[in-house]
DNA sequence: AAAACACTTTTGCCTGTTCAAAATATTAAA
DNA sequence: TTTAATATTTTGAACAGGCAAAAGTGTTTT
């Protein structure tokens, strides 16, 4: 099993999630420093004094001019966090009545303050789910999470019936966009057409009229091909 | 109404929040810094310093050698911290099924990390409660709070009806005690006899067999007199 | 290959919070 | 009222995070 489970400060527990965030995606990079201050809101010099200290804790590997990568206590921890915060995130909507639209924020702050008991409390109210409100995997407590690369409405198939499974934008103006777009997680969608030089994917959600999204947009939600087995 | 409401952080607000649970009930008085130290588990010489800079921010007055007394914004912020602290202690116990002798650690790192409208919405779900699971009154949004001052089995009449209103320790262990006891706010219990040189006091809870405490135990319980309509 | 540009690291400094130990002040005892 | 005991404040130092600006590195252009 894991081992004596060691606290970290909730600034480091923030750029691990951070560090965990933009490296999951691009296997085997480095993510450079520049993009963890820019991300974390910081200088780029508070960014590389921190990539030092995680080193040193054994949290990432530091190369010099390359950037970081999470080692495997470091990817242990950021999936602990994960966890906190969608389970929050989860039982806000579900037992608070709260939007899914507004919950990022409360979470971002409570993911540091709620004890294992009370996540463990959560977890079991809400039926040990597998995914938050945005779609996103909640890591078990063992640390296995559900990382299936899922495809954009940038490089699915067009003209097929898809179910929108995961939201990667927690800004909650979007959020209520998708909303009021029927393209919430567990919509329907069609993927009508897609013109690069117009910027533009005209969609077809089930039950409302077509409309259509920026390249932007639209790489921010994940999708798969509609089945009965679901 | 009251201003901008500035945030401190959550050393500083458990510093408040500390000094006012000393200056309720002794008023008039100033709290010694080293009481402070010793309640906050820092060196003398850091509560020092802290008394400096709070009363910098006009949160309290400060008297080298004497001590410190909350100003009108201390007693405030005091007051905006506990009703987080009780309000998330009751919805614990209310709607999470914890146990009220193992809420107030999880309470203690959560009143810096819920948000008002989390708290507002807490407060809804409960009817908006007037006092926690262990009878603490919780403030209301606008700082009313029920200083009323029961008396504790040690001053309390001999040989009446009294019910349990408020217990002012929050080991669990000694809540626990309480709960085998039949001693948790709201039950009912008569006096039956002190001896100061015993350090003793002899109380009948209601369905239990009759118990003894000590003096120190007997402070710790506040009662009033049993009255019909409540 | 040199110059220009972009990005990263280093340096010097600041705030907040803490400690240990020395210096002071206050209070209680003799 | 001088002495002893107790409590408080100062001092010097540390650690966690953060910033601005100077210096360094790597990459891309000319």
């Amino acid at each position: 099993m894991s081992g004596p489970a060691i606290t970290h400060s909730s600034t480091v527990e923030d750029y691990i999630k951070c560090i965990y965030e933009k490296q999951v995606r691009r296997d085997r990079e480095f993510v450079p420093t520049g993009q963890v201050a820019t991300a974390m809101e910081v200088a780029p010099g508070t960014a590389t004094t921190m990539m030092k200290t995680l080193a040193e804790s054994g949290l990432v590997t530091y190369e010099p001019y390359t950037g970081v990568r999470l080692t495997g206590d470091g990817v242990e921890l950021a999936k602990r966090v994960l966890r906190r915060h969608r389970v929050v995130e989860l039982f806000l909507v579900e037992f608070m009545g709260m939007d899914w639209s507004e919950v990022h924020m409360d979470a971002e702050l409570l993911e540091h303050a709620v004890s294992d008991r009370l996540i463990a409390r959560m977890d079991e109210m809400l039926g040990s789910p597998k995914v938050d409100p945005h779609g996103d995997p909640i890591p078990s407590v063992a640390g296995k999470i559900d990382e299936t690369d899922y495809p954009t409405l940038l490089n699915c198939a067009l003209g097929t019936q898809l179910t929108v499974v995961r939201v990667i934008d927690q800004r909650s103006a979007f959020l209520r966009l998708l909303e009021t777009s029927g393209l919430t997680p567990g919509s329907e969608l069609i993927v009508e057409s897609r013109n690069e030089e117009a910027d533009s994917v005209l969609i077809r959600p089930t039950s409302k009229k077509g409309l259509s999204l920026g390249f932007r947009a639209a790489s921010k939600i994940l999708v798969r091909q509609t089945t009965e087995d679901w």
